[in-house]
DNA sequence: GTCGTTGCAAAGACTTTGCATGTGA
DNA sequence: TCACATGCAAAGTCTTTGCAACGAC
């Protein structure tokens, strides 16, 4: 199911009294360029690299905004911690590795809509979304294990 | 995936050690008998409602016990709780509500071994198993939502 | 100056651990 | 009896809340 990922503009969210703080700069650009979910504690480690001292409230904080915002979405799997990854990311999808913990985005370009119908009429069930996601190895990981 | 669902007998897990306890029995039938995941907290509540006081280190260590023998399986999803669900079910998926919360399960009989093959192949990764979960309005909500 | 943002301390929810005691076979 | 099961207290991890101080515009 895609979802609509029409990002407000840094306009928008001025206008409506944010401000560009630093911390707040600098999580976005994680966000943005993360190609993996992130935790908040992997955020707060990538603002230390960075020079920063971030409170981890501020970090809790902050990704509640961006959440609500719908700038990024949240994402409760594995371990039961929350990850977020950028929403200009669109619908996709996750390969865990069960070896590394490493996580790749996938997108699948058919998706599940005939199932989904099908599941709606057999089940008197409304769908608006549905998470998929695949564990197994990675490739790296393969290669380890059969050397 | 399919999952193998040989689950282990009462004298298996005797001949292991395990002994039949008051909380272990009745844990066991609340998972088997039970519709939809249940939490920790959640399977508190039934003992208490059967005239049990339990400790909430006992029901933990007993589920972490049921799942390392595999009689139950663990799932993380949504609010970050854990859930358990009894192994005889197999490998299935789950419908939730958006609204009241409530957690359906539902086998898909032609499952996602084209897809998976295909996601395989395209990046390199062994998918071992997967988690497909769907969320939406059961039909009480979209009853009650209509109205 | 205003109002959003931040830091700090504390609390909350869920889960795990250590140790002494209880109990089933 | 003896190993497993249980209860209790404490600690651990992740997250949230309240409040005062700070800072962007």
């Amino acid at each position: 199911m895609q979802s609509k990922t029409s990002i407000q503009t840094a306009q928008e969210l001025k206008n409506k009294g944010y401000k560009f703080s630093n911390i707040r700069v600098k999580i976005m650009q994680y966000l943005q360029s993360s190609k993996t979910p992130l935790t908040p504690s992997e955020i707060i480690q990538k603002l230390l690299k960075d020079g920063l001292k971030p409170n981890k409230t501020t970090v809790y904080r902050e990704l509640e905004m961006l959440s609500k915002e719908q700038i990024v979405s949240e994402l409760t799997l594995l371990d039961g911690k929350k990850r977020y990854e950028h929403s200009k990311l669109g619908h996709h999808h996750h390969l865990i590795c069960n070896s590394c913990n490493k996580i790749e985005c996938v997108k699948i370009p058919e998706d599940l809509e005939k199932l989904q119908a099908k599941i709606e009429k057999q089940n008197s069930f409304k769908i608006q979304n549905h998470l998929l996601e695949f564990f197994g190895l990675c490739q790296k990981c393969q290669l380890s294990i059969n050397n």
